[in-house]
DNA sequence: TTGAAAGCGCTAACAA
DNA sequence: TTGTTAGCGCTTTCAA
């Protein structure tokens, strides 16, 4: 029967375990001195009671919430799952909970989640890349707690930096393909705004082929983020109609690359014999398709467990607070769409 | 420069701006009645001072929090991050946020994180599926708030239901394998007893088969959940070698059917002609992939919007905390892996 | 190891 | 439309 009383405190609990409300309280952390007995008592009496610790007037009056706020752009994907859940299970640990919102690649979006993050009042902040709104900027400046800065190497850091640089990286892929003989090398995404780790890429694309000295504008929109495997479909399409003579082709991410390997497979399209095809981020889809794909491991797990490690040792003072940068190195993992 | 001062609070607002701090707290809320020049005297103070609206002191004096606590098996997963989605999207319009949680498909760790999102006091909790620990049923009845569970339809709900019949989804892909002439029909997954939405697709698999009279023995076992493209790829291989005339699969989920797919394809294998494949749960991969992938819709987003919207009815009145059960109807989708 | 007093920063309730 | 008073349920602080 559930009771329509007011649920009980732990005033309650004290009175019913014969104890002041200080000792339940204590008796409700490890490492406070509590005799066993004692410790006993309140749990029966909680037991009984059906009390349920409340977490509000614990944080308000302690002005400790252990949350550690996150932003990410988009809830389905596995590269930013995979983060945070790498990151949550180096917090959770220690007691922090991870309060995760995504932003759906808009930065007036995240603006107004940092705010409502930040009324929270959590320990720590992370939020995925670094272009911001100003305003979000300063409400992270002034927060007064850790910031750090993920899956990208802003050139200005608010704070902390876990990351890596998405132009150097799509760099080393366009290097290999130089190397094997490619030259007519397109590149699908990136063109919206609004994506800046795929605008990174497509930059880092650009100037690459540039500094090879090779045609750098065979490029294929694939329109704002996030870019499904349908739409990589689409656009290999295109630049199968517009560019025919294209010999490899980089795709903003695994996701789109796969789509692009079916279009080809629709289309009878040897790849990579006629086309070759590179994805990033090393999807799980990447490892097990046929022909399994050319891409870039951005360590997304480690880049989780990085900052997770970070916040653990600047807000237990072990690590100071001043800005720190740790550069994640991405890795080229050749597979069969490409030589 | 991050001043190491205590933050302003808002009775330093209302100082600044001359008004009292319940004005301050009226001002910050719309649908109130604070006239025009005052707000506007309450949010030049609040960006002089750099205020940040403390949520904590209003969650406590309140008691409100505007958490929905919410619990899934994994973050990585498509499925589940659709319904967080449109959870989450439904419920954002009225100040709603989501505080979620993943049990890593255990339910002894879905205790530990219903405990510990109850003692945040969220306005209401959703859960995936309809089997927990005792205790963690005994928290949940007696949290005082609307309980809904999701992805499942329990015996015994706990409270509110948004969900599916896992057997009878299953139930309906056979009926058309048989009707489509496939006798020898396997399942792949399901066997980890900790997959509970997975056991019971296979259960259903199971009775299905014996109501057609046919031999339900073809189970290969994929391993405790979650289950990768990798895992369906190893069962379908060993399928094909303990089972060589199997006619057609059914996979535990679109993921494992398309690992499965990828291994005939490895071994060169004419899919659907020497073996039918179908999957469960609509992912996108599954309507892209060469041969695109016979599956089960289960409507994901839908999941999370009748939740979203039974959370609001709930929570403003509009309807009884009396329980009910919202009947999701999944749909066969026939592609080019099958008949 | 335990307890008493005070207060965290808001907002419900009431009043003007 | 605005203000006053009191207090949400814990934990900090100090004391025994």
């Amino acid at each position: 029967m559930p009771s329509i009383r007011k649920p009980p405190t732990m005033a309650d609990v004290a009175r019913m375990a014969g104890v002041s409300p200080m000792t339940v309280s204590r008796a409700f952390k490890r490492d406070t001195s509590v005799s066993q007995e004692t410790r006993e008592a309140v749990r029966r009496a909680t037991e009984e009671l059906g009390y349920v610790f409340d977490s509000t007037a614990s944080n308000l009056r302690s002005q400790r919430t252990d949350f550690v706020a996150v932003t990410i752009p988009s809830i389905n994907n596995a590269n930013f799952a995979d983060t945070v859940r790498a990151l949550s299970d180096g917090l959770s640990d220690k007691g922090l909970q991870v309060l995760l919102g995504y932003t759906n690649y808009d930065v007036r979006e995240e603006e107004r989640l940092i705010e409502q993050l930040l009324r929270r009042k959590p320990e720590a902040i992370v939020v995925t890349g670094g272009k911001h709104t100003s305003r979000a900027r300063k409400l992270l400046s002034n927060a007064g707690i850790p910031v750090i800065e993920t899956w990208d190497l802003p050139e200005d850091p608010i704070g902390h930096v876990v990351g890596f640089s998405n132009a150097l990286a799509v760099r080393e892929m366009i290097d290999h393909f130089v190397t094997v003989g490619y030259r007519k090398v397109a590149f699908i995404g990136g063109d919206a705004d609004r994506d800046t780790r795929g605008s990174d890429r497509r930059a880092g694309f650009i100037t690459a082929m540039e500094d090879h000295g090779l045609d750098a504008t065979r490029l294929i929109a694939a329109g704002p983020p996030p870019i499904s495997m349908r739409e990589g479909a689409n656009a290999m399409g295109r630049l199968l109609e517009h560019f025919p003579d294209t010999e490899a082709v980089i795709c903003v991410s695994d996701l789109s690359a796969f789509g692009a390997l079916t279009e080809c497979q629709r289309r009878g399209i040897a790849v990579p014999d006629q086309i070759a095809i590179g994805g990033f981020g090393d999807y799980e889809i990447g490892a097990i398709c046929v022909p399994s794909l050319t891409t870039i491991n951005a360590f997304a797990a480690e880049i989780g467990a990085k900052t997770a490690q970070l916040i653990l040792d600047v807000l237990d003072g072990s690590l100071s607070d001043s800005a720190g940068v740790i550069t994640i190195r991405p890795d080229l993992i050749l597979r069969q769409t490409s030589r």
